[in-house]
DNA sequence: GCATAAACTTGCAAAACGCAAGTTTATTAT
DNA sequence: ATAATAAACTTGCGTTTTGCAAGTTTATGC
C-alpha cells in the first residue's frame, strides 16, 4: 500500500486495529457512542450536556463522520433529529466494555462516577 | 469537576472510559502497543518500520507519554533502548482485541493484512 | 578510524481543536 | 398572534497537534 493509496482510501494500512483506529480513533467519537448506548441519548443538545464539555462544531463534526461511517442514523426533521446506533454502531459495544474495564481497573474514582451517572439516569 | 480541575489534572471527567481516551485515544498509541505485544517489537526503529508510516516526532512524544503513563518501560542505554510493557500496558490486551475483532469483521482485507503480518513475523 | 545505524531533535507548514458568538427554524408561553 | 425560548447547527479565529524533511549525537561493525 504505497503513500497516496493511504491518503486516497484513508486508511493507513489494512491492518484492523489501525482501519477501526482511522474510524473511532479519536478523543469524542466513542464519548458519543457511550451516550447513545449506555445512557440513552440521541439528539445534539443531550450529547451537548455530556460531562466531558464538546464543543458544538466538534460534535457536528463528529456526528456527521459517524453517519457517513455507517455507526449511527438518524430519523426526524433537520431540527429535530434523533440519532440511533446502526447495527455496526452497535457492535462497537465490546470496545467500550473494554476500555471501561481497563479504566475502573487504573482511575481511582471512575467507579464513584459511573455510581453517579447510573443515579441520574435510573 | 469544573473546568481548571478538568486541565489541571489532565481530565475531562471521571469517566472510565473518558480517562482511558486520555491516555490512549489517539490514532497511535494502540499501534505502538499492537507492535510489542502482538509483533514482539521493542525499539525505536522497529516501531517506525510500521506499515502505518509514523512520523519520528509523534514517535518519539508517544513512548515517552506512554513511559510516563505507566504503560510501558525501557532498559538499556540511551542509544540502545529496549521497550517493554508493564503490567497496565500487558491489561490493554482486551483493549486492542476488541477493536482488532470490530476491524476484522468491518474492512475487508484485513484479515489478509493478519495472515501477511503473522508470515513476517513468525 | 570510517561508515553505518540507533535514537532522537528541530523547523516549519498544514490540519485539527477549542471557544465564543451568531444563525435559522420550531416549539412553547402569554 | 406574538414573543420568547430552544434545537441544531455554522462561522471566525487563535492555539495546539500533526506530518514531513533534515539535521544531530553517540554507538557499533568492518
Amino acid at each position: 500500500m504505497t503513500k497516496a493509496d493511504k491518503k486516497h482510501i484513508g486508511k493507513r494500512s489494512g491492518c484492523p486495529l489501525s482501519c477501526s483506529l482511522d474510524l473511532v480513533g479519536d478523543k469524542w467519537s466513542l464519548l458519543i457512542i457511550r451516550d447513545m448506548m449506555f445512557f440513552g441519548k440521541s439528539t445534539y443538545n443531550e450529547f451537548l450536556d455530556s460531562s466531558e464539555g464538546i464543543s458544538t462544531n466538534i460534535l457536528s463534526d463528529r456526528l456527521l463522520k459517524l453517519t457517513e461511517e455507517g455507526l449511527i442514523t438518524f430519523s426526524g426533521t433537520a431540527k429535530r433529529k434523533k440519532y440511533v446506533l446502526t447495527k455496526m454502531g452497535a457492535d462497537v459495544k465490546p470496545i467500550l466494555e473494554s476500555i471501561g474495564m481497563f479504566g475502573a481497573k487504573y482511575f481511582k474514582g471512575s467507579k464513584k462516577y459511573l455510581a453517579e451517572q447510573m443515579k441520574d439516569f435510573q
